[in-house]
RNA sequence: GGCGCCAUAGCCAAGUGGUAAGGCAGAGGUCUGCAAAACCUCUAUCACCAGUUCAAAUCUGGUUGGCGCCUCCA
């Protein structure tokens, strides 16, 4: 498989460090409020990654932390009156109602900061110890940028360019614009934690090289999130881990275009933003998914009302489709197995997509174009029919998609409704029989006809 | 100032050297008592200019327009 390498800014073969194990970090949420669109993005796509590899024959291991300190939360447990970790912990709740909706599978670790305090500090201690790190006399620490001359490699900036635009903050006392805090003395009323620096919390940058190093090792196989932390986040990663261990912190770096909206970046400082919350309840989870695949990671989507219910009919199709298979399987008396080889066609179109640097808008083509033949198929027999819905579902399973079908037991009061409404249709009387089937509809069922009878679908 | 991205049909979106995937919407048709679904057909020379090449949406240079990072951010 090919993977873009944000470290050489090229597409480059994914090797494993170890056999076929590949470990992954993913940059996860700070936990202050409801996620939104953009922060979907990064994890759909990656949970397709996961999929996929895993689909491929690898055995991943995934690892997403929750950033659950940070000034943000203590903002808003000051704003809401609450503690800090009651402020984690409502929307770390929130987040799996989200992130489930969406059919996001869970991490094999989700790490949390606040639990990973004495790996962070080892870290520190260490850098401070070989001079890559200062305490100051306010107590707090500093990565020292200079002492690692490969800072910048990511973003592929030169200190000095960076040095040029960066300011220092009032009260700061670094010794560089460029040092970044790895641990922060605590002000009144903070949360803290003892250090050899005084009560404080870590810088936020830090906790990720904790919490990879303590779940995946000291190199990782791939390093992933949105554009936006590259610089500085991801930067400062790798400089605060590879002057710690001595090796390479990531071998691949994957990075998600941004979510626009009136193709501005959504940010919370333009206020033109949309919750993954606000979206479901009106679309449901799943077109957010669909969305989030249907461009490549890399580019950017821009979000609007018209582009999601693009979505909702774009699924609608797929739906029917494994509906109309699987009441096709049942009524299935034919001979013909031409299906199963453009099933194979199509699968092999899949992966060749999906190799490419994880092209799900062709992975998803394909599964459109399976659509089609499945649905122009006839006279297939029921294993060919049977072959083509496993198919699809590994496709489909593999971006993660179709994943609410209503497969509800017809009960037997609709099915009696529809025979009688097939007799009344015999002896042509229509409006007894479609009374009927407005009645059905009343009760929840579409029923529609076919050349193989009347097809009831929960609606 | 440094680094970088984008411009493909009404809308969304693949394709990065051999004459444009897929989806949504629309038009016509087939099927059907009707409806629904489905199927078939139709709708683009790829922002503009110049160059390289037998051949360019795809490479090079330029123009125009838009965006991003360099500050918390997915």
């Amino acid at each position: 498989m090919l993977v873009y390498n944000t470290l050489t800014r090229k597409k480059e073969e994914l090797i494993p460090q170890r056999d076929n194990e590949i470990k992954i970090y993913a940059c996860g949420p700070t936990v202050y409020n409801f996620i939104h669109i953009g922060n979907a993005r990064p994890l759909c796509v990656f949970d397709v990654m996961r999929r996929y590899l895993r689909y491929r024959g690898y055995s991943v291991k995934f690892v997403q932390n929750f950033t659950d300190i940070d000034d943000k939360l203590i903002k808003k447990a000051n704003e809401e009156g609450i503690t800090v970790p009651e402020v984690a912990e409502r929307f770390i709740a929130e987040y799996w109602t989200d992130a489930d909706g969406m059919n996001i599978m869970r991490a094999d670790v989700h790490p949390r900061a606040t639990d990973n305090i004495e790996g962070i500090l080892d870290i520190i201690n260490n850098l401070v110890e070989h001079g890559h790190a200062y305490a100051t006399p306010d107590g707090d620490v500093y990565f020292r940028t200079v002492s690692f001359d490969e800072y910048g490699k990511l973003s592929h900036q030169q200190l000095e360019d960076l040095e040029a635009g960066a300011r220092i903050g009032i009260g700061e006392t670094k010794e560089d614009p460029m040092d970044f805090a790895l641990w922060k003395a605590a002000k009144p009323g903070e949360p803290f934690w003892d250090s050899p620096y005084g009560k404080g919390r870590p810088g936020w940058h830090i906790e990720c090289s904790a919490m990879s190093r303590r779940y995946l090792g000291d190199t990782l196989d791939i390093h992933c999130g949105g554009q936006d932390l590259i610089f500085p986040h991801h930067e400062n990663e790798i400089a605060q881990s590879e002057c710690c261990t001595g090796v390479s912190f990531s071998r691949y770096w994957m990075h998600n275009g941004y979510i626009n909206v009136d193709d501005r970046k959504m940010s919370k400082s333009l206020g033109n933003f949309f919750t993954v919350r606000e979206i479901s309840s009106e679309y449901g989870y799943e077109p957010i998914r669909f969305l989030m695949l249907s461009a490549h990671y890399r580019s950017p989507i821009n979000y609007g009302e018209d582009v999601i219910e693009q979505c909702v009919s774009s699924l609608e199709r797929l739906y029917t489709c494994r509906d109309n298979l699987d009441f096709a399987i049942e009524n299935a008396d034919g001979k013909s197995e031409k299906l199963r080889g453009q099933c194979d066609a199509r699968r092999e179109q899949f992966i060749a997509a999906m190799d490419d640097d994880l092209n799900t808008a062709d992975g998803i083509s394909a599964l459109f174009e399976l659509a089609r033949d499945i649905n122009s198929a006839e006279g297939e027999s029921r294993e060919s029919l049977l072959y083509a819905a496993s198919v699809f579902d590994e496709l489909a399973g593999v971006l993660g998609l179709v994943y609410n079908r209503k497969t509800d037991e017809i009960p037997s009061e609709i099915r009696e409704m529809a025979e009688r409404r097939q007799q009344a249709r015999k002896d042509r009387d229509f409006a007894a029989a479609d009374a009927l089937r407005d009645k059905i509809a009343e009760l929840g069922w579409t029923l529609e006809d076919t050349k193989d009878g009347p097809k009831l679908s929960k609606s």
